[in-house]
DNA sequence: GAGATTCTCCGACAGATTGTCGGAGTACTC
DNA sequence: GAGTACTCCGACAATCTGTCGGAGAATCTC
């Protein structure tokens, strides 16, 4: 299980990448671009570079164009989200997180069967069930 | 039940104050200050002065100096923040947070059992229990 | 192999944000 | 009425964000 909490935080713009890439997988600059991104080239490319500075993507270099791909996954980024925020409003317990989400959240019946199950469980299955997370294996199609 | 969903972010100073002011009740900048705070009154006044215009706190300018006091429970601070990570990483559903929270975090069993209640139990009871709101009720008492 | 393309790297830059105060004026205390 | 305590307004440097431009290298095309 990977450690490393406290990355620099994504800015918005860097985000949206982040986010094209999750559902891409690994990408170049241009497939990107190409990818409902109306931003120039050099600028998707900074957002890039300032990612891999940051952590959260990884760059193959191999090639003569540059691969970019995730280096962490969206739970990851979420569990440093939510680090971050019972660190900062509840004393760095999660407790509270879990309580409000649980009492305002529409959760359906599902939902709630889902829960009960993972708290009856041990809770150490990093790959458990995840039923709502994009199939993250289609490689470099370009879309253009 | 208070709905406005969009304040503007609490930056890290604000929410410094934000927090005192959540442990301490309605204050005053002095009061504030004293409570270990290391700046100027006039900073901590222009951050108190920010928070209120961005709605976190209300001021009552009966009196002579000015009582600050929280606009917002930690509570609803807390839902905002979940709704934006939802957004924004989520496609808005608190469904996936939950689950991490679940998977992740270290639950003793009495917070398992408190949400397994919790889930039996539906979901809306907005001022249930709180258990460490500290009580409003001491305003000025500078402790200096 | 020379020109045209395509990329990467580096650096810049304007606008917004953040944290921090200073100064001027006002209200209150004694 | 002098001194003190506050508030209001505005400023300011540092940093962050989003956005590119230009120079040069690598690749492709004839």
């Amino acid at each position: 299980m990977p450690r490393d909490p406290d990355r620099p935080p994504v800015t918005d713009a860097e985000q949206a990448l982040l986010k094209a890439l999750w559902n891409r997988g690994p990408s170049t600059v241009r497939a990107l671009r190409c990818h409902g991104d109306s931003r120039t080239y050099n600028t998707v490319q900074t957002l890039l570079l300032r990612l891999e500075q940051k952590g959260y993507v990884r760059v193959d270099r191999s090639l003569a164009t540059h691969v970019y791909e995730p280096a962490v996954t969206r739970d990851e980024v979420l569990d440093g989200r939510l680090e971050a925020l019972a660190r900062d409003l509840c004393d760095g317990s999660a407790a509270p997180l879990l309580l409000r989400l649980v009492a305002r959240s529409g959760l359906d019946a599902a939902d709630v069967a889902h829960f009960r199950g993972l708290l009856d469980a041990p809770a150490d299955d990093p790959d458990g069930p995840d039923p709502d997370r994009p199939d993250p294996d289609r490689l470099g199609e370009e879309d253009a």
